[in-house]
DNA sequence: CTTTCCAGAATTGAATGCAAACCTGTATAC
DNA sequence: GTATACAGGTTTGCATTCAATTCTGGAAAG
């Protein structure tokens, strides 16, 4: 009956915290925690402590833990290190990928990828970070497609609020854009169209963080279960 | 008397299996570990947690946490992504570190870095290893510089093992022409000269480790504390 | 000789308990 | 009114404990 507890434990609080049930800053109760999830604090801990590694969550001997604070500062720092990697990635699939790999990817973003009418933000998000993982996949590089994976988590709740308050932006045209040059083999070109698309969503970010983080992260709760709405 | 005891317990955990004192897909014993470190094993799990989530430990549910072994595509991919971040890290460094910054790197390199006689191998890798993330640090992106340092730690033995087989390599000469090019703002010039002695490293390592990954971490383990010969 | 099965030993998974550290609010001093 | 000190309650840190799982070695079958 007993899965790997911990494992859960992890994914659990993972989800709590990129969605921000649990509010950044807030000092976590250990006791109370392991009583909503129904278990004890022992695994409790070790999750969290794999959180920690992660940076999704602070320690603070003889405090306990923390749910980390994304500032200004923090934010910006991601997305550029996502458009550091992302380049990267996409320059390596276009030298390394298969045409089969490549077509996948192509048949994949048609498939499911083109039209978000109808989505709620947290699925338009989620088909984005797929896409842009699936060049991460083509790079071949495993590491490279972890650290962009831990990145994603760490910005997805940002990009929700910051989507759901803003008009939606849709990538669509610049989606096909980077696949078009990908399927050319145009390094430079799926380089540069992919690192000027990830610098519009963090304008829009920085647009939204400086319209005042901390209500951000109130108000937006209701909006990201809203459906987006028809095309312009 | 009993300081934060995990992070300590971590820290130990980790040089060990930096250093390789654990080998590679050995499986840990958590009793024999706890009493090694005169600790319990609750903290022990904490701290392994943390270094899963690091991947320097694996963890399989039922059995335990494993000391990651690193294959040759690992060690390669990691050298890439190395390799990315720091290209990406000298041109934001160019643009946006101070004149006093750039000046402080340059000193501190001459002042400890550039003769590296008389060192042993874990002391020279250090000293390359501070420079170039003394680099990350002038490109204002706090997470670039995490990220480049939990690469290190994962490939700092593996530099180790392959300084102490071959010739040892010095990267004076390179070091320099960078620090160069960052000064006179040449971002293309200052990541072009690092991504090619990043490259030339990754070539000594996959030479080693073609050579033999096995008997690797046995070999090297004498060489790393004989200290370096003179000037050729 | 190789494979399969099983019992006993070893090891992990997680709850509990207790000591130590920390936090809160009230009372006192200034 | 502000600052400080302290007592009580709360929370964390970690050792201990026991159940559940996995591993090991050897016997039996093919």
């Amino acid at each position: 009956m007993a899965g790997p507890r911990v494992d859960e434990i992890y994914d659990q609080l993972k989800a709590m915290a990129v969605s921000f049930q649990l509010r950044p800053g807030d000092r976590l109760n250990e006791v109370a925690l392991s009583k909503q999830l129904g278990v004890s604090r022992t695994p409790l801990r070790e999750a969290l402590n794999r959180l920690v590694a992660e940076r999704l969550f602070d320690f603070r001997p003889g405090q306990g833990f923390f749910c980390r604070p994304l500032d200004a500062q923090g934010i910006f720092d991601l997305f550029e290190l996502r458009q550091i990697i992302e380049m990267a990635a996409a320059r390596a699939a276009c030298e390394k990928a298969s045409d089969d790999d490549l077509q996948a990817l192509h048949d994949e973003l048609y498939a499911t990828g083109i039209d978000i009418t109808g989505l709620t933000v947290a699925e338009a998000v989620s088909r984005d970070e797929a896409f842009h993982l699936g060049i991460a996949r083509l790079s071949g590089n495993a590491e490279l497609m972890q650290t962009l994976n831990r990145i994603n988590e760490r910005i997805r709740y940002i990009r929700w609020i910051s989507m759901s308050l803003g008009r939606v932006q849709r990538s669509k045209d610049e989606h096909k854009q980077v696949m078009q040059a990908l399927m050319s083999r145009n390094a430079d070109e799926a380089s540069n169209i992919l690192g000027g698309h990830i610098v519009k969503r963090m304008d829009q970010v920085q647009e939204a963080v400086r319209h005042g983080i901390s209500n951000i992260y109130m108000d937006g709760s209701d909006e990201i279960s809203t459906r987006i709405i028809e095309e312009a």
